[in-house]
DNA sequence: AAAGATTGACTGTTCAATCTTC
DNA sequence: GAAGATTGAACAGTCAATCTTT
């Protein structure tokens, strides 16, 4: 098959979106480590966490909440239990599943890091984009993701789950 | 100072932001892997090599290109010089700099990567969008650099290298 | 002293293999 | 045997320290 290789508009944007990509972890880690001595995925963990209920997530649904693989998701929930961040107890009614519990010490964590998080947030992508812009994007990435994310799980608009106002913020 | 929540919309295209931000850099690598043994890093420094018309860059040139780190691209410049795919040799002109060069079999690598690298490049992220969605995605990623990339190194319209038609193509 | 680059140790990710429960 | 999860080894990235040349 003959390759349609990239024209100069296609290859303009594919260059920067590799470099927003490949930059964007980085700083966003950054800012997280030295203010709360956590890395960008392990807050992820915590704000899943924090907004369902009861605290309580068993390792396939936080997987498929901060785009994991298992593997991946199970060593940094070690780590993180030896911090005393969460804490893990099987399933009474399935042996086979592992829930994850946030600690009170992890949910304060979490509050104390999620305004320096939001606001990092801010200053790197949404402040410098326009309203209609921020709105562009999410049709961007929602078609993105619908190739790169079979199962769809961010693909649906995403829901603020109902909590007391003081909950801590998903970002 | 007051928190600025996100409201729903802006937490629903960071969300997916973030979603695509995780899943994009594993989608390029396994593909890349699977056919070529290369890593997406990898390929996007023979690629930057190749656009150069003596196939050659200093580290901190090439460094800036990939985005990268110099300690980073050290590191991966090391094991691409074990497997033969690029040279380094010190600059006559200036002793502190090293210059790497793309070898022959580098070159060949690059050129039997590209057209599977470029099919999946389209179909994950071109394809899904419209080419008004392109185009937006071009300004976004353009605003949110300038924060991110300081040294602007990525903002500036890409331009490729004037070289010949059978030129080994950036993406 | 600054610029360019490298190194080594540490941390984190990936992959395949494994284990247990259903 | 499939689902849910964990483990360990191999691999890649980050950070601070170092080295050389200017």
């Amino acid at each position: 098959m003959e390759t349609r290789w990239l024209d100069d508009d296609e290859l303009n944007t594919w260059v920067r979106l590799v470099a927003m990509v490949e930059l964007l972890p980085g700083a966003l880690d950054s800012q997280l480590r030295r203010d709360s001595a956590l890395s960008h995925f392990e807050y992820l963990v915590l704000a899943m966490l924090s907004e369902t209920d009861d605290h309580m997530l068993r390792m396939t649904a936080l997987a498929a909440r901060t785009n994991a693989t298992l593997p991946r998701l199970s060593h940094v929930i070690s780590r993180m239990e030896r911090r005393e961040l969460v804490e893990r107890r099987p399933c009474p009614y399935d042996g086979r599943v592992t829930e994850v519990r946030l600690t009170e010490s992890g949910l304060a964590t979490l509050v104390e890091a999620a305004p320096g998080h939001v606001e990092n947030v801010r200053t790197l992508v949404l402040d410098p984009l326009s309203a209609e812009q921020i709105t562009q994007l999410r049709a961007i990435t929602e078609a993105v993701l619908s190739r790169l994310d079979p199962s769809g799980a961010m693909t649906a608009p995403y829901r603020r789950p109902a909590v007391e106002p003081a909950a801590p913020p998903h970002a």
